[in-house]
DNA sequence: CAAAAAAGTTTGACTACTCAAACTTTAATG
DNA sequence: CATTAAAGTTTGAGTAGTCAAACTTTTTTG
């Protein structure tokens, strides 16, 4: 079994290969996501590509290799499936779900978490909205598209907000956003790059593009 | 914060002392319970002294300070309501929650002790009987005596079973004893060590002595 | 394209934990 | 009570993970 730290590793290079357009991770922005120094992250990217977990060349791209894709996997489905019962059964904050998730994904045993999902209902997404991968590892991830890229008087139902930053998901489930709520975009200006949006019964929001593009949304 | 290690190991001392009649653990039997040598024991239980978790000399009993007192009874109280959440809610088998719990109990946040606490109902033992410290650490353990100590024809109510092997709760749950069951001490034979015992309606079952000393009864 | 910045690597050192094996002290027993 | 067994300690070494700092390679940019 991985040890913790290895996990974490792999979660954050599926992360980065994810939102890289190359598909390949850079040592530099693993280093800062893990709070690790660059050497330190060399020296663990040298490891696992010993362990066959990723492919990497001195100098160059790093990327997961399918055994340690299958481990990302699994670790985000446990993440999530934890998340979700934060959430649905402990009632703890949407916002302070992630860093709690954090620490107990890697202390659950599959056959606790699949009881875990068996009794939450096997959900589909997290209460973000992020797919949960089933116990195969296969996503299946909604179709939608980011709230930045919206129209002027489009109507849309938020699907998922990507980002796991505390503050910013405070923010967000303060203006009355989660998935599931139901939007009217009421105006876009491209030069003060914020867009105004208005939930069913709420005040109108302006939001900058840089959020707008953290919501992900499907057209109603 | 304590590491899990350190954990495991005042965990381990809190136990040894509870039976030894001294009060203090010895090193050799820590090293046994944790699996590990007695030079490693010896060494942790230096660091131990040093982080004042533990009192020790050299070649002499080991005894837990209030301050490893704390935390050994933090940690039982966290191992026993993930045991409870274990069986109550995601009703695994009574018998293999120990080890599930063994790693859950590091991982868990005193916020998420808490919701957890709160929504299993503040519950005061685990599944096996074990009592549940509460949040200051105030444990309240139930009068009660070992079956051992029981004469034929008295009639009892299980308390607690004091023992976490795997093989021997199958055992008694196959038995059909836990907490909560009454029972009949139909006979006692001293000379072959053991005692015949029949639950409410179930078949006689014979206990050696030693089993019957892990099972613990009140007087009904 | 040369200089500077950024990215990546190496080295030496440190903490936490572990073992094997030699050793010392204490306890048990013929 | 002398010997042996058991308990406890020390030493030397190894793995996992980390940092700081010097260094090399690649990329960016004036």
């Amino acid at each position: 079994m991985a040890t913790e730290t290895v996990e974490n590793y792999i979660k954050a290079l599926y992360a980065l290969c994810r939102e890289s357009p190359s598909g390949e991770a850079g040592v530099a922005r693993l280093a800062q996501e893990l709070s690790v120094t660059k050497g330190t992250a060399t020296s663990m990217i040298k490891r696992l590509s010993l362990a066959r977990l990723v492919k990497a060349e001195p100098y160059s791209g790093i990327a997961l290799t399918a055994k340690g894709n299958k481990i990302a996997l699994d670790v985000m489905r446990r993440h999530r499936v934890i998340e979700t019962f934060l959430v649905r059964i402990l009632k703890l904050d949407w916002a302070d779900v992630h860093e709690e998730a954090e620490r107990l994904e890697h202390a659950l045993s599959p056959r606790i978490l699949d009881r875990l999902d068996h009794f939450l209902g096997r959900p589909s997404t997290d209460p973000h909205g992020d797919p949960i991968p089933d116990a195969a590892g296969n996503v299946s991830e909604a179709r939608s598209k980011p709230l930045a890229k919206c129209r002027a008087r489009e109507r849309v139902c938020i699907v998922r907000i990507k980002d796991q930053n505390r503050a910013f998901l405070k923010f967000v489930a303060d203006s009355g956003f989660m998935p599931g709520v139901n939007l009217v975009v009421q105006s876009v200006s491209p030069q003060s790059a914020s867009l105004v949006v208005r939930a069913a019964r709420g005040e109108p929001v302006t939001l900058s593009q840089i959020a707008a593009a953290k919501i992900l949304v499907k057209v109603i």
